[in-house]
DNA sequence: GAGTGGTCTAGACCACTGA
DNA sequence: CAGTGGTCTAGACCACTCG
């Protein structure tokens, strides 16, 4: 039962949540603020991934409010994929270690059954200044230092994804190939605990293209071969920018997934 | 405020809902159970798509239950888009019909900012015998009778879309392309209220393929030409498959947007 | 003002986990 | 067994909509 780093106090809750509170003016209820709270210690990193938050009758205590209204706060929490609820053992802070969330944001799947085998490889990783159309999706200024990924995943050997991948350089200093390919297990597993920077999000541009001169020998297909063009977007905290990726995926025996609801 | 159509008394829960029931052997929680019985007024139609359900408070004295346990049966029902809560006014059971929901199900957005005016053109639409793959999608027979319907979606008159639409023949009796063409709003719209049919979610399977002899043309593009292939099933109350659709989507100038969570 | 959904509380008890 | 999350209840009050 890890205390030690829990402050003592915490700020004030906004008068404006409570019922007493006067007119309504941007009304925000109590769970809400409660949410924020919990947003911040996940994101200063007091609670970190894979580890158990405090129960909910602590966080109650700590928040001053009654068990549901924590409870509502850690409901769309756990809903929005930043907390894992476990009846009879806690509530743990998501992480991409787990082998459930292995593959969350891989929607490629084979047309059959078969699983197969996926292995990385990685052609290389540079650090350099970035361009502009990166530095517009990261919000960084033209010329910032960004990492540059390259790397291809091997579906039972067969090249399927060629990923072109792009991160802030101050967030990821000392990222190597080596470190990328020591890793075992997913590349935002690393990130996470390596330079402390969590995915929780992403947003995906998806189009059909023709592999050009990089991407059909990498592919193993001729050039002209249509291929599926993946642009993500992936954001932490705060809806923080931190990743831009573009894939590009050999479709023949494998699709996209996606479930609309 | 209907009511004459509510049946005086509803079915017993089943008594391992109640928490003093005996041990536990498939335990299921009383919200579930009134989740259930409220997804069957659905599906038999005593609610319809764009009507008010009854209040919170009737339905808790009609399952016997409090108004809380109701509450957070309509929460789920209402994540699934199957209800919609509006503060206030009352509960209401979803429909395509609606402006915001519009395009639930069409993920293809331009590049740019400009929304453009979606305009759709009906090719066919004709009764025949189920092929053996669309009779496994929905799960018919065979030589099961079905409706094929194609068509092209422009934006800005310029093709971008061509859908081959297959639905089960026993369900749409009576569709007709004139019936397409005259009704104004999405398809699914026409199909909830001529044909008491509701679409709750799909899955879709993409893939990037060449335009061939007949999309081609459909396109306006030639053969070969990358294409993005979206083969959606659709899906009704209970999970029941009442649509499968195969598009080819031109992604110059647009994309297919996913946001993953 | 009456009726709707939305928030918050306090308390009881159940189901699950692990020592 | 104690401790966790999960369910259910009853009641109070707030925010919103509409007549």
């Amino acid at each position: 039962m890890p205390s030690a780093a829990v402050p003592a106090t915490e700020p004030p809750l906004a008068a404006s949540g409570r019922p007493e509170g006067g007119a309504s003016p941007a009304f925000s209820p109590l769970y809400q603020q409660i949410k924020t709270l919990m947003t911040r210690s996940l994101r200063v990193g007091e609670w970190r991934p894979g580890e158990a938050i405090p129960s909910e009758i602590e966080l109650a205590a700590r928040f001053k409010v009654s068990q549901g209204t924590v409870r509502k706060a850690i409901d769309e929490l756990s809903a929005e994929n930043l907390l894992v609820r476990r009846q009879g053992k806690g509530t743990f802070v998501a992480t991409h270690a787990e082998q459930k969330n292995q593959y969350r944001f891989l929607r490629l799947m084979p047309d059959g059954d078969e699983a197969g085998r996926v292995q990385r490889r990685f052609i290389d990783c540079r650090r350099l200044r970035s361009p502009a159309d990166v530095a517009r999706a990261l919000a960084l200024k033209p010329g910032d230092a960004v990492v540059n990924v390259r790397r291809v995943l091997t579906f039972n050997a067969v090249p399927v994804v060629f990923d072109d991948i792009w991160l802030p350089g101050q967030l990821f200093k000392g990222l190597t190939a080596e470190r990328l390919s020591d890793y075992k297990g997913p590349m935002y597993g690393l990130f996470e605990s390596e330079f402390g920077v969590h995915m929780i999000r992403a947003d995906e541009k998806i189009r059909a293209v023709a592999a050009d001169a990089v991407s059909a020998p990498a592919l193993a297909v001729e050039a002209g071969h249509p291929l599926l063009s993946v642009e993500r977007l992936s954001f932490t905290y705060d809806d923080k920018p931190v990743e831009f990726r573009h894939g590009l995926y050999n479709t023949a025996g494998y699709h996209y997934r996606n479930a609309l609801s």
